[in-house]
DNA sequence: GAGTTTTGTTCTCGGTGAGAACATAACAGG
DNA sequence: CCTGTTATGTTCTCACCGAGAACAAAACTC
């Protein structure tokens, strides 16, 4: 049974409803505006964020003077209260940063690595330069799927089911991991272009297709933590065999490698990125066959959305990587293979298709967010009360 | 915000987790048990379920006694306590049962009906006949889809997108609706096969496949309601088209409908079901073409739920209506297909693929939950003891 | 029949948010 | 410049809640 209720933890649960608000706030709060929208009353919000900044979890700052009535204050992050790291680790590159509360990110350090495991060296030393004893939490996004939390496959670094209990060992920070793709809906979702919905998408076009279910603004992470793989459903009708051992998947026709087919060149790893940019452009200069691939590409894109959208009714699906350039070259035709796959009695309300506005800080944003999440919760936030 | 908490509020959502502990449990709960399984003390258990027995939600009645210790009571659904009524709304019959807290269903009344709207007339006027002031909430599953929980389309009736505020009026006791397949699958969910999953799905199969995915033992409903079309998804690469209005669709591939089609003749109503049976038995009894039609269809299912789990990676998978046939017959041939479809690096850990348990009884076990959800909410319970 | 075990009951206590009354600091208007 | 208005902060009382301890009660065991 979850969440034992005594009248102690009420306390932290208003508090932890208190950060979360603030965290959550597209602008900075007042304490009287999170007195209403928490719906507690002044002299209790007093009372918490009292103790929220005694624990240095909230700063109280003089608020400018808007209108008439006495001056209040702002909620802002603590100057000395906990921090997230957040890292992406890209193919070849992997950047590091601090999240404070309420999500602003300040970039720490970035660079390059070699492809193998020893990255994850680079990395443990970047976060001990940049730590101080303000970290709190890790937040870690990759780029391919880790499975039951700990093993980590990433085919196009040739990494197969690596352990990440090794990789990132005892000597690390608290760090919780996830792939890109995920996080990047994660992003969307808590800030950017799905903000706010019930039900949503959101899939990064790269290589293939990968995505996430978001519902209330969580992202489903399925029984071994490897949901999302929606590019390796046979929605287009495929007979290729796929890299992932399946025949048929949609990624064989959406994104870089499909683009690159088309012109009879082996998909492979960056040239395979660079070209597929090379036919967008070459599309928009008017190549009749790199026009072709596109509309391919995007006719296939909208064909599966319409498909996981009878699955899955969701009220807007956003886009990032290619899937940014395919809705500014082709939404037209993105929406109408997109209509023509939906049950005829759902055309008149399909899913809103978004291009994300995380842009390529969305994983890093995500990985924030996983953090910042178990940061807030009743317990961290109880230790956190008790300790001060 | 939601939930606000003042410290009244606590002790109904301490009896709120206490009433659904005692809805939820396979077995009836002694009061002691349940102060352990809520994690509060004995005398606090005492107050809560003294205050629910006045409010007539809960009873207690001796427990006999088991071992040492002194006797404890059990915890059983107060004999004046709400019930609500379930109704299974089918394309010609209706059922209408009463259930208690706890699950235990009685069956009232049931009945055929004329497939028009009429019936929601003559359903209405049996809830009226059974109706005592316990009646507290129905839960109706339809056998189609509702749009934004309003517009009921059932396309074997005829019905397109009729509008459920005018057959369910405000003369009816409050009603919430919903279909057959996500009630089927909410009620493996809860009291059935997918029990304490937390990722997992459930088909219902029939003519087509209808179904829903369950996280955490709630079945997601999509933006409109309408979400668990999987049947809708082109994962088979048929080139037909579909009776929805989109070319490919999975149930094309799997169901009555595909059985009857093999044998070249036309899918239709009742004669269509009656005759997928027919050809069940005939596979049974060594017919060759009979096989082969069931072969062909237990692929196809099994290619789709690779796919489908290689998206939402769901541990579980619970099937009803002729999937229970298929699973019978041919859980080879789906499981194998299912493996073929899943991404190489996931074949060692498949979903399990589990025949449904509530059996017809599906619908209507649903139904009765949604109506309980609904009265198992901190307003209704503190309602009902502030009116005692 | 005495000891053990489990649960029920009673009482006190610290903690929590609501609400009312009042204080305070800005602005607006004459 | 002064007064009234408005929104917020502050203080105090109060009802309520669950924890915990101490004790009572009812079964079983040996």
């Amino acid at each position: 049974m979850p969440q034992t209720m005594t009248s102690a933890d009420l306390r932290t649960h208003n508090q932890v409803r208190l950060l979360r608000a603030v965290h959550d706030a597209a602008v900075p709060l007042t304490r009287a505006e999170a007195a209403r929208v928490l719906g507690i009353g002044r002299n209790t919000a007093a009372a918490l964020v009292g103790e929220l900044e005694q624990a240095r979890l909230l700063h109280e700052v003089p608020a400018e003077t808007g209108g008439r009535g006495r001056p209040t204050t702002l909620l802002v992050p603590h100057p000395e209260g906990p921090l997230a790291f957040a890292v992406d680790f890209r193919e070849d590159t992997w950047t590091l940063a601090s999240v404070e509360l309420g999500g602003a990110i300040t970039e720490l350090e970035g660079g390059e690595h070699d492809r193998t495991p020893h990255a994850f060296t680079e990395i443990r030393a970047a976060i001990e330069r940049h730590a101080t004893d303000r970290l709190a939490v890790v937040g870690f996004a990759t780029s391919g799927p880790i499975r039951d939390g700990r093993r980590l496959h990433i085919s196009h670094l040739g990494w197969d089911e690596v352990d990440l209990d090794v990789l990132i060992g005892a000597d690390w920070p608290e760090t919780l991991v996830d792939n890109d793709a995920r996080l990047a809906g994660l992003a969307e979702a808590r800030r950017g272009a799905l903000r706010g919905t019930g039900t949503a998408m959101h899939f990064h076009i790269d290589f293939d297709i990968g995505g996430t279910l978001l519902l209330r603004g969580d992202a489903q992470r399925g029984a071994h933590g490897i949901a999302g793989e929606f590019g390796h459903m046979p929605l287009t009708g495929s007979a290729l065999e796929c890299m992932c051992g399946v025949r048929g998947c949609w990624s064989l026709d959406v994104g870089a490698n499909a683009l690159v087919r088309r012109f009879g060149a082996r998909p492979g790893y960056v040239e395979g990125r660079d070209f597929a940019r090379e036919i967008l452009r070459r599309a928009e200069d008017g190549d009749p066959q790199a026009a072709a691939a596109l509309d391919a590409n995007a006719a296939a894109l909208g064909k599966g959305l319409g498909a996981l959208a009878n699955a899955l009714d969701p009220e807007a699906i956003s886009l990032s990587g290619l899937g940014l350039d395919l809705i500014r070259l082709r939404r037209d035709l993105i929406e109408s293979a997109c209509a023509e796959n939906l049950m005829a009695f759902r055309r008149d309300a399909p899913p809103q298709i978004l291009p994300g506005t995380m842009g390529d800080a969305g994983p890093l944003t995500g990985a924030a967010e996983i953090a910042w999440d178990a940061l807030l919760t009743p317990d961290r936030v109880k230790n956190r009360l008790q300790g001060a």
